[in-house]
DNA sequence: GAGATCTTTGCATTCATATGCAAAAATCAT
DNA sequence: ATGATTTTTGCATATGAATGCAAAGATCTC
């Protein structure tokens, strides 16, 4: 067959060439614009023929080149997804949630891990090269480096980020989370607070403290101890031994600013210093991980709507690369209190 | 100045078009191609004719289009990584080690985690369609998607799978690693072992109870007991639970195939069958993951060089890039004991 | 069966960049 | 200053696919 002896002579011709919608269109004896078109949702093509260009793509294993047709449509299906090291090593589920979520509707995620703040520079040269649909961002940006990105009109949403009028954001009301979780501790008799925070520059770890001390400070408990956390295990250790060093023992509850130093702290407390959790110390965080529902540990904590939040996230992101007028709309998520041993119901 | 008017008049204008080459062309005077070679390393461009144009571009915003440089060059500086996301759940340190090793060298990823197997049918599709420069794959591939990836020619790279004569791959020594830790149970003096293994097709899991049993038949020390696991916390609970409701209780290690088991394994002895580690039962794992070093946990293990790994990947990767008719090359790399109170002294 | 309408099709062009080639310019030797 | 050599440069073309347009074909109406 005519046919037969085409698809081997393509074969073989292909070792440095590469399979193209021509490579099928000969085969299946139609035009290059045909394939183009078979493969096009909606566009123009006789059923019967659409079928025998699919049955000949196949054959040779050809699928449409993404990149030439990103080149066209100015559309690739790829958005970029900037995130911090730290916040997948403490979170993995946002990472997970993200890109399922755009998975379900067809988009790529191009991951630009960061581990310093330093990176961001060459990262969002990267993002403005690779011409992405959008950016979510579940890191702050500096305004030089913002502004680059506003000037090449990628749609840019933040995840987890502080507010702006000018973007689309979604995130947890970290603010509500804290005041949460401060009644929480407060209902459970505790009155003399200490506290582990995030590193200074993180919005989230602020808010969350934030929330705190308005709770204690609107139900009348005080903040007897104040540790500056960067939302790793060793530092909620850290905290606990620090307090123990200056003599500060006065504390009845921990709240620290995530549940991986909640636990450290946790930690600290029983295996350094030799108390119990939670009868003499109780013990808070943030995020509900997998970890703090370990039997060892059962941290009481205020996690948060990661799949609703990715969801929204996504939707938020497609409707804006379809339409790049849409406003810098803001959406916030409540989180929801996940008690645990280490605060008495 | 007329550049200036340029440059206003290409900013207008530029609403719906996207900055082109031909832009930085207009203002700096000069043509498109020069543009192009002001970009590209090694060509020939005066310097400082290379100078103005740089200047141009930086002033527009403009950087080249890498989707449409791949159309041309063949070449997307963009490799797919297929991830299972309980992988990154149960190690977040693969992910990061090698999203890192490659932004080293220019390379970004694509990330393609999966949460089922029947999604890759799905990921392979998408990973054709755009052009990467290749793949690596820490989830085996059947053999039907392997042969897609083969037909088009993508370099592919296994990373921590079943070693196949015609791949290239990187993986840590599972089968030493299992005979490490169990020699390292041995010479704690236990003699009635039990095992919580991964689940079925896991190659990780299978190398490293191989391991393991080969070791513990070399010294002449016994397997008690046996579970199926899946790798997660909660499987580990399971496991000695399942024992305990069958009447087994005459073991006096645990090994599990791998820390996040090992972990729930030992929480399950402490809190619900009041058992002390290692006293009555030694537990140990492996990976070495953040956890299995927490004060409350201490979990002997077996970790992997992640990072050497990483970078061993990305080299070969790099490598293959370049050159595809590079062999099949197998890296191991050897796993490192991490002592724990878990398994005593 | 003629004419009107709708669908399908291929041609030509476009997207943004890279690069071989030959002309032009700059550099060098003498 | 002259010719030989090297470097720079722009033109033209290529990459792989999408799409407006007009011609061709199919379907429908009466």
């Amino acid at each position: 067959m005519d046919k037969r002896h085409l698809a081997a002579e393509i074969d073989g011709a292909l070792s440095e060439r590469r399979l193209t919608s021509q490579d099928v269109a000969r085969i299946a004896g139609v035009s290059a614009s045909a394939v183009s078109r078979a493969f096009t949702p909606g566009a123009s093509v006789a059923p019967e023929k659409r079928a025998r260009i699919l049955r000949a793509a196949s054959e040779l294993g050809y699928r449409p080149n993404i990149m030439a047709r990103a080149v066209v449509t100015r559309r690739s299906n790829v958005i970029g997804l900037i995130l911090y090291n730290e916040t997948n090593r403490h979170h993995p589920g946002v990472l997970l949630a993200l890109s399922q979520a755009f998975s379900t509707i067809g988009i790529r995620v191009m991951l630009f891990l960061l581990e310093d703040e330093k990176e961001i520079g060459e990262v969002i040269d990267h993002i403005l090269s690779y011409q992405l649909d959008g950016v979510i961002a579940a890191a702050s940006i500096p305004p030089i480096h913002l502004d680059h990105l506003v000037r090449a009109r990628v749609p840019l949403l933040f995840y987890n980020q502080a507010g702006d009028d000018c973007f689309a954001s979604v995130g947890c009301d970290h603010h509500a989370s804290g005041m949460i979780i401060a009644r929480h501790v407060f209902d459970a008799g505790r009155r003399r607070i200490a506290l582990i925070r995030g590193y200074r520059p993180s919005y989230v770890g602020n808010e969350r403290l934030r929330g705190v001390e308005h709770q204690l400070d609107l139900l009348g408990a005080s903040v007897v101890a104040d540790f500056r956390g960067d939302f790793d295990y060793g530092r909620g250790v850290a905290a606990v031994l620090d307090w123990a060093e200056r003599g500060i023992d006065d504390y009845d509850a921990i709240i620290a600013a995530n549940d991986m130093m909640a636990i450290g702290a946790k930690d600290a407390l029983i295996h350094h210093l030799g108390k119990r959790v939670p009868e003499d110390v109780a013990v808070a965080g943030f995020d509900g991980i997998d970890p703090s529902r370990w039997l060892s540990h059962g941290i009481a904590s205020v996690d948060q709507p990661v799949e609703h939040m990715a969801r929204a996230a996504v939707d938020m992101m497609a409707a804006r690369v379809d339409d790049k007028s849409l406003p810098a709309e803001r959406r916030l998520f409540p989180g929801r209190l996940q008690r645990g041993g280490s605060v008495p119901a």
